[in-house]
DNA sequence: GTTGACTTATGACACGGTGTCATATAGAAT
DNA sequence: ATTCTATATGACACCGTGTCATAAGTCAAC
C-alpha cells in the first residue's frame, strides 16, 4: 500500500506521478520496470517517490488494484447483462478485455504475459482466496444454476477456478500470439463450449 | 543457447557450473537470481561466466529445457502406463510433479510461482505451440478415443489446452498455498472429475 | 622449439538502478 | 516567534551487470 503521504499529495500532483507509473507498466513488465524512468517522467525527485511508496512493486500493485475493481464491476454487470448464464458472460467478458484501448492494452498485455502467481493471486482474489471468500459467493448467487450439471457449492468453486484458468490462458495466448480478434474469440467459444459438454461421452 | 565453449568445458567443471546455477534458480526466481551468487558458488571468474552464456536467462533456460526434456519422456511413459486414458494419466503426472525432491522442488516451485508466459511455453511446447506441431500429434496418438467426446482434431487440441491450463493452475496453487499432497490431489481429481462431466446438463 | 593463429581465462571497470539519510523547507499550532 | 510535525530533496553508498583489454593456454606447422 502507499504512504499515507502519497494520499495527501495534491489532486494534480499525484495523477501525475500516477500518469507516469502507468506509462512506465505499459512500456515493460514489473520486474524491468525503473523508478528511474517513473520520476524522470513525472519529474519528482528520487527521495520523494519513496515518500509515496515503499517500492516499485508497492506502485505497481496500487494500479493493478484499482484496475482490478474496475474490471470486477464490470464483471458483475456482465453477467447481469446475460441473465446469469456464466458461459456467455465470460465471452462477453473476455472480448471486452481483448479489445483495450492503447495504453491499457499495453499494461494488460504486460501484466498477463507476465503473470506470475502473486499478480494472478491479486486479481483473482475474487472467486479463489478462500473457499468461501465474500466475493466468491456474490459472484455465484448471479449465477443461474439451472442449467448447470453441477452438485455443490464445493463443485461450484472448482468449476469456477476451471473457468478463470482457461480464461487466464486464452487471454495470454491472445497477447503472446497476437491473434487477431475472430480467432481469438473462436478459440476461446470453442474451448467454453468444450467445457460445457465436457470430455466424455457419458 | 550456451556458447560452445561452454560445451568443449570439461566435463567436472561444466557439472560444477550447472550445479551452481540450479541452487541459485532453486533459492529464487529468474528475475531474482544473480550471476555473481553463481559464480561465487562456482569459484570462476566473472568474465568466465559470459564465455559460456549470454545472460542469466540463457542460462536459466538451458536449466529448464533439460528439465523439460525429461519431464516430457515421462509424461509419455506415464500415458502408456495408463493405457491410453489421459485423465488418468494427468492425475498421476500431477502426483509425480508435487512429491519431487528437495532441491527439485524448490526449483518447480519458483518456476510454477513465477510462470511468465516466456517459461510457460518453454514447457508446454509440446502440445501447444502450433496447432499441428510434431510433439502433439506423438502425444495425442497415445491417447485413447473411445471414451472422448471430441469430434476432431480441432477440438482434441483445444482439449489438451484445457487440461493444460487446468493441470498449471492446479500445481500452481498446490505450492502457493502449500496444500498437503492429500488436498492437492484432491482438488486436482474434482477439477478433471468436472471436465470430463462437462459444465451442463444434457 | 619457435612462431603464429586461434581459443579460453581473467578481473578491473564503467554504467545504471536502488534505497537511504542528513538536511532543508513548509505548515500548523500554541 | 517558536516548536513540532509532515514533506521534499538529491547526494551517496551499495550492488549487480556486461564489457574489454590483457594474459594464458593449445596446437599445428615449419
Amino acid at each position: 500500500m502507499p504512504k499515507i503521504t502519497f494520499f495527501n499529495l495534491p489532486e494534480d500532483k499525484r495523477e501525475n506521478l500516477v500518469l507516469a507509473a502507468k506509462k512506465e507498466f505499459a512500456r515493460v513488465p514489473l520486474y524491468q520496470a525503473s523508478i528511474s524512468n517513473i520520476i524522470k517522467d513525472a519529474k519528482i525527485p528520487r527521495g520523494s517517490f519513496y515518500q509515496y511508496f515503499d517500492d516499485k512493486e508497492d506502485a505497481f500493485f496500487y494500479l493493478l488494484n484499482s484496475h482490478v475493481s474496475s474490471y470486477k464491476l464490470h464483471f458483475v454487470q456482465t453477467i447481469h447483462k446475460n441473465n446469469g448464464d456464466i458461459f456467455d458472460a465470460m465471452i462477453d467478458f473476455y472480448t471486452a478485455i481483448i479489445t483495450e484501448e492503447k495504453e491499457n492494452m499495453q499494461f494488460l498485455r504486460n501484466l498477463f504475459l507476465n503473470m506470475t502467481h502473486r499478480i494472478g493471486n491479486v486479481m483473482t482474489r475474487s472467486f479463489g482466496e478462500t473457499d468461501l471468500n465474500e466475493d466468491f459467493k456474490k459472484i455465484t448467487n448471479l449465477i443461474n444454476h439451472e442449467q448447470l450439471n453441477i452438485e455443490d457449492e464445493h463443485e461450484l468453486f472448482h468449476m469456477m477456478q476451471i473457468i478463470s484458468s482457461v480464461t487466464f490462458h486464452n487471454i495470454v495466448k491472445k497477447f503472446a500470439r497476437e491473434l487477431p480478434f475472430d480467432e481469438a474469440v473462436n478459440n476461446y467459444r470453442t474451448e467454453i463450449y468444450l467445457l460445457k459438454k465436457g470430455f466424455v461421452s457419458g
